[in-house]
Order: C-alpha cells, then sequence, then structure tokens
RNA sequence: UGUCCGAUGGUGUAAUGGUAGCACUUGUGAUUUUGGUUCAUACAGCCAAGGUUCGAAUCCUUGUCGGACAACCA
C-alpha cells in the first residue's frame, strides 16, 4: 500500500511527535465555550479543529462549558451550543461544565493558600489595577500581601460562607508584582460574586477565574492539548503556574494558540453580535445574516460545507481575512451536487402566447438535477399565459444579450422556443406584458430544423404557478472589514440598508409541497432554502447564494 | 513606551537546509436546453538588508510592517 503524505498544520505535528516520543497514548481535546452567547463561524473553526483532532488520531474531545461568571450565562445557550456542536455532525465524548469542579477548585485554592502562594485582597479594582501598573514599571505591591496564612485561610473561608459583599475583597495568586507580563502581577483568582449560577444555584457566592479554572479544568480532565485563540498567548505562563502548583510531573496539558477566523463583510466578535441582536440590526441570533451557526443553519447552509470550508482555511499562527466568497463556493459546490432544481419567477412579466390554444395545458418533462441523474425528473405545465423574470427582456438589448428581445427568440427551459412580437405597455410606459409566439415544432426545446437558439430561460405557468415570499440576503455590512472604522465611525455605520430584500415570487407547482430546510436551485438565480417561518398557505424562502453570475460581469463592463 | 507573537501570488494555506505546490479569486478558450456545471489554459508570491552554508522561504543578526496584553470577562 502506498504511503499517502497528508500535510500536517502545526498542531497536528506537534501531537504526531507528542505520540510517537510516547508523551501521551491518547490525546484528549475539549471546546471550552462560555455559554453566554450563540456559537458563530469561528466557533465552528474551533469545533472542527479540536474534534478533528480526535477523529485524525483516534482521541477524545469533551464539550466543557466554562461557566465561572453567572452574571452572564443562562441555559438558553448551553442548549443552543449543544444544538450547533450536534448539527454540525460533531459527537463529543464528556459533557463537563467547570461548575462541576467548583468543589475541587476551592480545595486547590485553601492548598495555594497554605503554601503561601495566594492572598486576600481587602482593596478595590480601581485601587488594583493602579498599583499592577503598566508593563514598562514595576508594580507596587498590595499592603495585604503578607498577611498570615492563618488570616487567609480564615478569610477565604469567610468569603464562602458569604459574609462579604461583592467586591469588597478577592483572593489573589501571590506571583510576581514586577514581572512584564501582566497576568503574572497577582491574578485575581476569586471574587464575590452573589447572583444565581444556572446550575449550581445559590451554594457558591465566590466564583473563580478564567485563568484559575481553566487550566485546573483541562488537568482534572486529562485533556492533553488545550487549544484556544491567539489573544490567551500571553495568559499561557498564568496556565502553566497554575498548573506547577497542582503537578509537577511535567504531564501536564499544554496550552496551544492559533489564529481566529475573520471573514470579509461581517464582524465576529460576541459583544457586537450581541448588539445587533439586541438592538434589532437583525432579527435575532439565528437571522440568515448571521455570522452565528444557527444563522447560517438557517440561511440554507449546509454542515458539510461548514466543515469543509473550515478544513481549507487551515489553521496557523497568523492574522487572517477569509474572503467570504470561499465559503459561497463551499456551499455552491455542495448544493450543485446535492439540491434539486425548480423553476422560479423572481420579478414577473406576464407573456402571452398569442398562438397557443386558449383553455390547452400540456405536460412537459423536466429533469430534478442534470448533476445527479437519480433524482428523477418530474412534470411542468405549459399553457398559453406563462411568466417569466423581467430581466430576461430587454426592449433595446445590446448584441450579447441572449434573452429575450423584440423580435428574438428564445427557449422557454424544457418547453418551446418563442419569439416576441409586441411589448404592451401601461399609460406611464411601463412594460406590462409581452405577446409573443411559440413553435410548435419545439416542443421539449429541440427544432427539427437544427436551428439554434443562444437563450434559454426560466418561466412558470401562470395556471398553476403560485406566490410565496422570498427573501433576498446579501452581506451585512458594506465594507470588506467593517472592525477598520474612520474617525468617529463605528461598524455600524457600515451596515448594508439592502441586506434584506423582500419580495413576492411566482413559484411551479411542485414547491407547493416544500418544507422548512428544504434546498433547491431556482434555476439560473441561485439556491434557496424553506424559511422556519413556512406556513402551508404561506410558503417564505431564503436566498442561501447566488449562482455566480458573469453575465453581470459582462454587462457591467459595458 | 515595555514584553510576547507573526510576515510565502489579490485571499488562504503547504514545502521542516535541496525543483516554491494546492485551493479560492481573476483572465482566455471549449462543452452546455441554467450566462450554472464541467474541462483546458493563463496571470500572479518567499517583507528588506546582511550573515552562516556547496545550497536558505526555512538557521542567525538587524531593520520594517502587522498583531496581542495593562476587567473582580472568557
Amino acid at each position: 500500500m502506498e504511503e499517502k503524505k497528508e500535510s500536517l498544520n502545526f498542531i497536528e505535528q506537534i501531537i504526531e511527535d507528542d505520540l510517537s516520543t510516547g508523551k501521551h497514548k491518547q490525546i484528549i481535546t475539549r471546546f471550552p465555550p462560555e455559554p453566554n452567547g450563540y456559537l458563530h463561524i469561528g466557533h465552528a473553526k474551533s469545533i472542527c479543529l479540536n474534534f478533528g483532532l480526535k477523529e485524525t488520531f483516534n482521541g477524545k474531545t469533551n464539550l466543557r462549558f466554562d461557566d465561572t461568571n453567572p452574571s452572564k450565562e443562562e441555559t438558553e445557550y448551553v442548549e443552543s451550543i449543544i444544538e450547533d456542536i450536534k448539527w454540525l455532525g460533531f459527537e463529543y465524548d464528556n459533557l463537563f461544565y467547570a461548575s462541576d469542579y467548583f468543589e475541587h477548585l476551592y480545595e486547590w485554592a485553601v492548598m495555594l493558600i497554605k503554601n503561601g502562594k495566594a492572598y486576600v485582597d481587602e482593596q478595590n479594582p480601581e485601587q488594583i489595577s493602579e498599583q499592577r501598573t503598566n508593563p514598562s514599571v514595576p508594580g507596587i505591591e498590595s499592603p495585604y500581601r503578607h498577611r498570615s496564612v492563618e488570616e487567609n485561610l480564615k478569610l477565604f473561608q469567610e468569603m464562602k460562607e458569604g459574609k462579604y459583599a461583592d467586591g469588597s475583597m478577592v483572593l489573589r495568586a501571590k506571583i510576581d508584582m514586577n514581572s512584564p507580563n501582566m497576568h503574572m502581577r497577582d491574578p485575581v483568582m476569586y471574587r464575590i460574586i452573589k447572583k444565581h449560577h444556572h446550575r449550581t444555584g445559590d451554594k457558591w457566592c465566590i466564583y473563580p477565574m478564567y485563568d484559575y479554572a481553566h487550566g485546573q479544568s483541562d488537568y482534572i480532565e486529562g485533556i492533553t492539548h488545550s487549544i484556544c485563540t491567539l489573544e490567551f498567548e500571553v495568559h499561557r505562563p498564568l496556565y502553566e503556574w497554575f498548573l506547577e502548583q497542582i503537578d509537577t510531573s511535567g504531564k501536564r496539558p499544554r496550552q496551544i494558540e492559533f489564529a481566529r477566523l475573520n471573514i470579509t463583510y461581517t464582524v465576529m466578535s460576541k459583544r457586537k453580535l450581541l448588539e445587533l441582536v439586541k438592538n434589532n440590526y437583525v432579527n435575532g441570533w439565528d437571522d440568515p445574516r448571521m455570522p452565528t451557526i444557527s444563522g447560517f443553519r438557517r440561511r440554507g447552509y449546509t454542515p458539510e460545507s461548514i466543515r469543509n470550508f473550515a478544513d481549507r482555511i487551515g489553521v496557523a499562527r497568523r492574522e487572517n481575512m477569509i474572503d467570504v466568497g470561499l465559503l459561497e463556493f463551499f456551499i455552491r459546490e455542495d448544493l450543485n451536487k446535492n439540491a434539486n432544481r425548480v423553476m422560479a419567477v423572481l420579478n414577473p412579466l406576464k407573456v402571452i402566447i398569442t398562438n397557443y390554444p386558449e383553455g390547452k395545458t400540456e405536460q412537459l418533462d423536466a429533469q430534478n438535477n442534470p448533476e445527479d441523474i437519480s433524482a428523477g425528473s418530474r412534470k411542468l405545465s405549459f399553457s398559453r399565459e406563462i411568466f417569466i423574470d423581467q430581466d430576461d427582456f430587454m426592449e433595446n438589448a445590446p448584441n450579447k444579450f441572449f434573452r429575450l428581445k423584440p423580435g428574438g427568440e428564445v427557449r422557454l427551459r424544457y418547453g418551446y422556443f418563442i419569439k416576441c412580437n409586441e411589448v404592451i405597455k401601461d399609460s406611464e410606459g411601463n412594460i406590462t406584458e409581452l405577446h409573443c409566439t411559440y413553435d410548435p415544432e419545439s416542443k421539449g426545446g429541440q427544432s427539427p430544423d437544427g436551428r439554434k437558439v443562444k437563450g434559454t430561460i426560466h418561466w412558470v405557468d401562470s395556471k398553476t404557478c403560485f406566490d410565496a415570499e422570498v427573501r433576498l440576503y446579501d452581506r451585512l455590512f458594506i465594507k470588506e472589514n467593517p472592525e477598520d472604522t474612520n474617525e468617529n465611525e463605528t461598524y455600524l455605520d457600515y451596515l448594508n440598508p439592502d441586506s434584506l430584500k423582500t419580495i413576492t415570487a411566482k413559484l411551479e407547482q411542485s414547491l407547493i409541497d416544500a418544507k422548512p430546510m428544504e434546498r433547491f436551485q431556482f434555476e439560473r438565480k441561485g439556491y434557496f432554502c424553506v424559511d422556519k417561518d413556512s406556513r402551508p398557505d404561506k410558503i417564505v424562502f431564503n436566498r442561501i447564494v447566488t449562482l455566480k453570475d458573469s453575465w453581470t460581469k459582462i454587462s457591467g463592463n459595458e
């Protein structure tokens, strides 16, 4: 058998190394979201990374909720996160919560106090911050830094018992007030928060900080590779310091950082996404314009397309800005193979075929998917009056326009050749309908005389088509990088006013039973997905993405 | 200003001291009953300067540019 050599990303190389040197027999990774918001496509990158590592190296991956701050976290978010991970197609080996470890974490904190490595500080946040000064200047020690172990033990115990008010004191690690790394200047380990926790209720009123809880939680679970984004790089010495306090074997989890995902024409920070939702710039976390996983799902993206995207963009340590077009490529690639084709007229223009018998209807054969013969075929009804799309007709057309024009002939997809004879207008000069004639010999789209017709356009039969709401989505922002703001502007100044256009379209009869989440290609227009707002008497479609369109490029250049 | 990190076509990512490759994008042509798909083809890159070496994208030095950090958030 031939050996297949795939190039590894830098994390895979580290793991392969650890496995071959015997440092680890099996790897365990974890995905550790805080349940304070919905997951976005950046999290999808992290999920695909962590779970992908489990698959390629035959390891394990835990889902762990980093729920150490009860003032921000809710069960609603826990549920949506679980749903998103499952939808992406991954299974976690264990479901844990940092709050599972509160007792253990507390005991370790007591141990640190006993070892003279932690102390209770009664200063307020401003004082503590001031004493840390700035990186180029040594910090100033807290007046409480050298309290006795006994006093620290007593105060910490009382903190836990709820004797003190929120913000009145904290437990700090005693590390190095002169470190050039600010995170090492006696970081806060515990603070008092008298709030109801979504899992532990009112049992605790002191909560561990991220830096203290995270590494120890990794340790408890036996995580071998703790993967996070670049901004935690400066936390790594602290991560290691806390672990050294409980284990010096060197078999501790290792933190590895990679560059977070950025995509053009969108924002990715939780804070900004929350703001978009709260201030109704979008309609909720799963608005199809949102870069959240639930937004992409509702928009009609498939899990495969997102996983392929995550694979393709790779994992590295340099900052990146991925073209949103790459994501569109992967959904088109998937749906081109898998979505059935149908005909839908987005901006209807009535066409009367004057030489077609009144009252007659016939059934035409149409392929469901030319890329997949097994998708079969369906019948399309055809009669004297049909609708075509407005932009498939031009009264004064340039040469390269090979759709319908006065005196010109065009093929109706799966139907007949028609020729435009008369343009009917209203008193204001708007085109209201077209009078055409058809060639009865050209049924199915070919003429016995073999004459070529350059253009083929889509249409629906006025007798059997029905109206549906179609939501045309475009990018949410008009600026490639909305976070790169000019003076006196914020990312909100770059919102695209046309990111959603709602229209009423005419759809072919077969779509009358379309169910939420079903995806189709509207021929020549794009891929569309039935929205969850859809009802049997009022079907709603979302546009996932347009088809690639070289015509607008050509016509735009003229 | 201090410490740390990073730099390969337009974008993203490989090459681990030995031929700079792949994907997206873009251009051109062919096929096509979707101006889609598919196929062919082209354009286009190692931040800079020194050094080590038979040989450097890769190692070293310096510089330039970009980023991270200074919550009782994660």
